[in-house]
RNA sequence: UGCCGGGUCGUCUAAUGGUAGGACAGCGGCCUUUGGAGCCGUAUGUAGAGGUUCGAAUCCUCUCCCGGCAGCCA
């Protein structure tokens, strides 16, 4: 394999597997999504992983629905997962299967261990099992009905498949051990009735397997060699085993590492939909969100993703990811991919007084400096601009590189300009400045050789369009929300998450921008256009991530 | 106090008995027509105690801490 291939437990452990040729060199693995919500950053890493393992050791990577229980599965998430995991360029062939495909299948196992003696229907209610099961201190107590006959099994088994018992009646479970330490191991449920229809499957059952029963088998009808799954399920692995090892049949090696957590942000699929459910935010694809059709409407790319599943690595301890490595991930990429343009997002009129009226001069702008291949654009130059209000201070921090009265600064691409007179309304606010250029400071002219500290964006008052940026910040106050003990997460929302700005100036090259591009609007950040609100006639603009701002961190202290 | 798993810079992750390294974050500097980017430099870590060994993050023993497991969820 190539050198720079990731270094991780999995890995290893691959490599010894082609080593001692235990698959016959074959690498298959899978993500095997549940469709009850949307896909989430954790999900990605998932994808990630075990598509980088198919991709690097020229195997096969399965996209499959475990689509094991009716009550809490939609089309729309089967839909929006596949959008996904196609948009992280995880290569799947075509094959995108599902649990309820093997239904049949998985029945006819079922009979065969109930044959074996392996499996019984039990009448026991649910918290009645619930007493049976002891705790994880005290063994179990074998239910009444658990040395029921084959053939009595057999007939109540196809009986719960007919429909002939109501929801909770029975159960089929596994004949293992009540008295197992392994909670997992005391006779797990293997089917439940459950009266309802199935997105793919209708009302052709009414028997559904459970996780434990139906994931080794699914892994094992599709030929999966490694089945990576999270941490929390290593308890269910010998269980996994024991089904697999009873039905003698092919068996998969069950793999768990450690799931994705990131700061300040939540990552459970209960709290995501309870987020939306509860309107805190707008939908699943809200750009705050953690998913992945929220980091796509933010304007987050997918190279960015995978190169951050990359970086945070792979092990089996638990982990907290500083959100920080994230936006790091986009940064890096965009900042070699993304067009420059200037818009003021906080607009201050300024006034040049030795420029002519209705003369427009077209300056020419890189499109990424960066990249010169980008080429260039031309900037329309007028007697009134706009700069940022924060560009401009009468009584300026120090350290102060930008406009102060009686100062100059570089307008970008333009001219330096000095602040003659500053205007104000009756209330005392700032409203207009007048200025006036150096004409010897041209960009790219070579005349002057006045060297100023400060370069400032501007952008022509009447060559502009006016545009609606929303800034966002993180959901969260609190690094882990959902960990905190005293309270619940959702008091700990960020009530400033998302502050949205309708007066926003940008030069003329971005009239065109279609949903989905993405732009670094210099000096504050990486800016894509969003793909639900924005319209031609009314930009929106969603920001990415700010660009590093070391001068504001400076200040703070 | 049952079983399973895990503890390496602030964070994430390497080192598989032989110089504790990288990335992010931080700090300092250089450079800069983005206070961006880039470049250079720098501090910070093996949970604790014993043991084995010429040599231990790594092997052994004990202790401590963290996570998971008592759904007819996955």
């Amino acid at each position: 394999m190539n050198g720079n291939r990731p270094k991780n437990f999995i890995y290893e452990i691959i490599d010894k597997d082609i080593e001692i040729n235990k698959w016959g060199g074959r690498v298959h693995t899978r993500f095997p999504p549940e469709p009850n919500g949307y896909l989430h950053i954790g999900h990605a890493k998932s994808i990630c992983l075990n598509y980088g393992i198919a991709r690097d050791y020229n195997g096969k990577f399965n996209l499959r629905f475990d689509d094991t229980n009716p009550t809490k599965e939609e089309q729309e998430y089967v839909d929006s997962i596949i959008e996904d995991v196609k948009w992280l360029k995880a290569d799947f062939e075509n094959r995108i299967l599902f649990a309820s495909d093997y239904f049949e299948q998985m029945y006819e196992w079922a009979v065969k261990l109930i044959k074996k003696g392996k499996a019984y229907v039990d009448d026991l209610k649910l918290d009645e099992m619930r007493d049976h099961r002891g705790t994880v201190t005290e063994a179990g107590k074998e239910s009444p009905f658990r040395n029921r006959s084959i053939e009595e099994n057999l007939d109540l088994f196809e009986r719960m498949r007919k429909g002939e018992f109501k929801n909770g009646e029975k159960v089929l479970r596994a004949k293992i051990d009540m008295s197992s330490p392994n909670m997992l191991m005391r006779d797990p449920v293997m089917y439940r009735i459950i009266h309802s229809s199935h997105h793919r499957t209708g009302d052709d059952w009414c028997i559904y397997p459970t996780y434990d029963w139906a994931h080794g088998l699914e892994d094992s009808i599709e030929g999966i060699t490694h089945s990576i799954c999270t941490l929390e399920f290593e308890v269910h692995r010998p269980l996994y085993d024991w089904f697999l090892d009873e039905l003698e049949i092919y068996h998969p090696q069950q793999i768990e590492f450690a799931r994705l957590n990131l700061s300040y942000t939540v990552m459970s699929k209960r709290k995501l939909l309870e987020l939306v459910q509860e309107s805190f935010v707008d939908g699943w694809d809200d750009p705050r969100m953690p998913t992945i059709s929220g980091l796509r409407r933010r304007g987050f790319t997918p190279e960015s993703i995978i190169n951050f599943a990359e970086i945070v690595g792979v092990a089996k301890r638990d982990a907290m990811t500083d959100i920080a490595l994230l936006e790091y991930a986009i940064r890096e990429d965009l900042n070699k991919r993304a067009q420059r343009v200037m818009v003021v997002l906080k607009p201050l009129k300024v006034i040049i007084t030795n420029f002519d009226e209705g003369k427009i001069e077209e300056l020419e702008a890189l499109n990424n400096p960066e990249d010169p291949s980008m080429g260039k654009r031309t900037v329309p130059f007028t007697k009134e601009i706009y700069i940022e209000q924060a560009d401009f201070s009468e009584n300026p921090p120090k350290g102060y590189h930008r406009l102060v009265p009686g100062g100059e600064v570089r307008l970008r691409y333009a001219y330096i300009i000095k602040c003659d007179q500053v205007i104000k309304n009756e209330k005392g606010e700032v409203i207009e400045l007048y200025c006036s250029i150096d004409p010897d400071s041209k960009s790219g002219s070579g005349k002057s050789t006045k060297k100023v500290k400060g370069t400032i964006h501007w952008v022509s008052a009447d060559q502009s369009v006016e545009i609606e940026a929303r800034l966002y910040d993180r959901l969260f106050i609190v690094e882990d929300p959902a960990g905190e003990k005293e309270k619940d997460y959702r008091e700990l929302i960020n009530k400033n998450s998302l502050e949205i700005i309708s007066g926003a100036k940008a030069e003329p090259f971005v009239k065109s921008a279609k949903a989905g591009d993405r732009f670094q609007f210099e000096r504050n950040g990486y800016f894509c256009v969003d793909s639900k609100y924005s319209t031609e006639s009314k930009l929106v603009f969603n920001r990415t991530v700010t660009l590093k701002d070391t001068w504001a961190k400076s200040l703070k202290q």
